[in-house]
DNA sequence: CCCCTAACGCACTAACTGGTTACTTTCTTA
DNA sequence: TAAGAAAGTAACCAGTTAGTGCGTTAGGGG
């Protein structure tokens, strides 16, 4: 594409671009709504950064997939690399105060746990950019996220969230105690996390479709399983 | 760097470029090897691969740190794409056959486990291309490995290596029936790999250091006793 | 109704980047 | 030892790519 000085947004339905035709007054009155612009450059590069990584990605590409100039990108965004980091870090938040919305901390802690791995692993399949996202961020060394205050505080409770259960679950004495929380966080997400980002290599190696709908239930079930035995008593 | 027309391994100790200089006579023959050169570029190649991504890598810079010339990257290997198959090809021949020399056949069960989860972090702490190879890999969802062959039957005996200590074990009464030696097989792996992989990440969000001779020690000994668990009776 | 701010658009560029052309140098072997 | 095959090199190219300069347009406040 971009051959000459080819109006690269010419696909698109610009009927008036120069002159006002009679025909098709409501065509585009190209409204101007800077909140909307901005999220839609958010999820296009949302999408771009999780297909093709921080690096990998073409600014060009999100600005024509939010159906934005490129320039209000460095408009809004200030950079490529800016840009990555909102999206980064709104990633962090959404995960985050999806679990807070789980509200575990009244129910009984083998349940709760159950419905942590749960959530943890519908969570992964049903945004999948987020695990992409987060491997882009570890190729950089987590130079973005390091900037990034607010998501040390939803990290926080995300951990206090697990130590509750597992707390509760040690009185109760359907837990052992001893076990650390982070560690159990830790693996909580591994096991579901791996599974699926290695899913193609992982096809390959064992030979085997692991994204059916009943490659997927065994999985879930299997992880549920290893938590489980991992705390039990 | 590479500003003018400057020669871009200035750096080096190239004492005799074009005049041959009396003094210090065994300098710089420069020998012709060509497996050493295919072997400099491949090694080169999995470092810069592994740092930056498929992607990200610069096939100037491999050549440059492979103190080889640009154009001998494309007469051994053809193309990027093709040097970076090559590359994780290597790889993964190279973690499977270190996993056979292992000889768990003979060991306890249990022993025999616990070896290979020893064994598998290990070797991600000494070989950390091997991650970030994987992970690039898979964001390319496995274009290159669906052409290897050799990965193949490397793989078919690493499943069967876990089918063999799982029966074992059953047989012997230490394990318990019907654990997948697959899903078995992806646990183990995902709980060593997804705590290196986001150590950066992981570091932030828990605010530990995770990298410590302290933090590596405990999380093996978790992964240990996961595995364990999982398994037993 | 005017005007000024902010939203928006186009065309350009400087630096890169994978790949190639055309060449020289070294080694082997007939 | 002549010759040619293979190893190695430098300069170059065409296509990209992040980022910008500068002009246009909408719409809300005065």
């Amino acid at each position: 594409m971009n051959t000459a000085g080819a109006d690269p947004l010419a696909l698109e339905d610009m009927s008036v671009t120069t002159l006002a035709d009679p025909v098709e007054p409501a065509a585009k009155p190209r409204v101007r709504d800077a909140e909307a612009t901005k999220s839609r450059i958010l999820d296009a590069a949302k999408k771009e950064f999780a297909k093709s990584g921080m690096g990998g990605a073409r600014v060009d590409v999100i600005a024509e997939k939010a159906k934005a100039n490129k320039r209000m990108i460095y408009h809004y965004f200030g950079s490529k690399e800016d840009l990555f980091r909102t999206v980064l870090e709104n990633a962090y938040v959404d995960i985050r105060s999806a679990e807070q919305k789980l509200n575990l901390d009244h129910l009984e802690p083998r349940e709760a746990l159950e419905r942590l791995v749960r959530f943890t692993w519908g969570y992964y399949l049903k945004n999948p950019e987020f695990i992409t996202l987060v491997n882009s961020e570890n190729l950089h060394r987590a130079k973005h996220l390091k900037q990034s205050e607010v998501v040390k505080v939803y990290s926080r409770k995300f951990v206090a969230m697990m130590e509750n259960i597992l707390t509760r679950g040690v009185a109760t004495g359907v837990f052992r105690a001893g076990v650390d929380p982070v560690q159990l966080n830790i693996t909580v997400a591994a096991i579901g996390y791996y599974y699926l980002t290695n899913r193609f290599t992982g096809a390959i190696l064992f030979e085997r479709d692991l994204m059916s709908k009943e490659a997927l239930e065994e999985r879930l079930a299997f992880n549920i399983d290893t938590i489980m035995r991992l705390v039990s008593v």
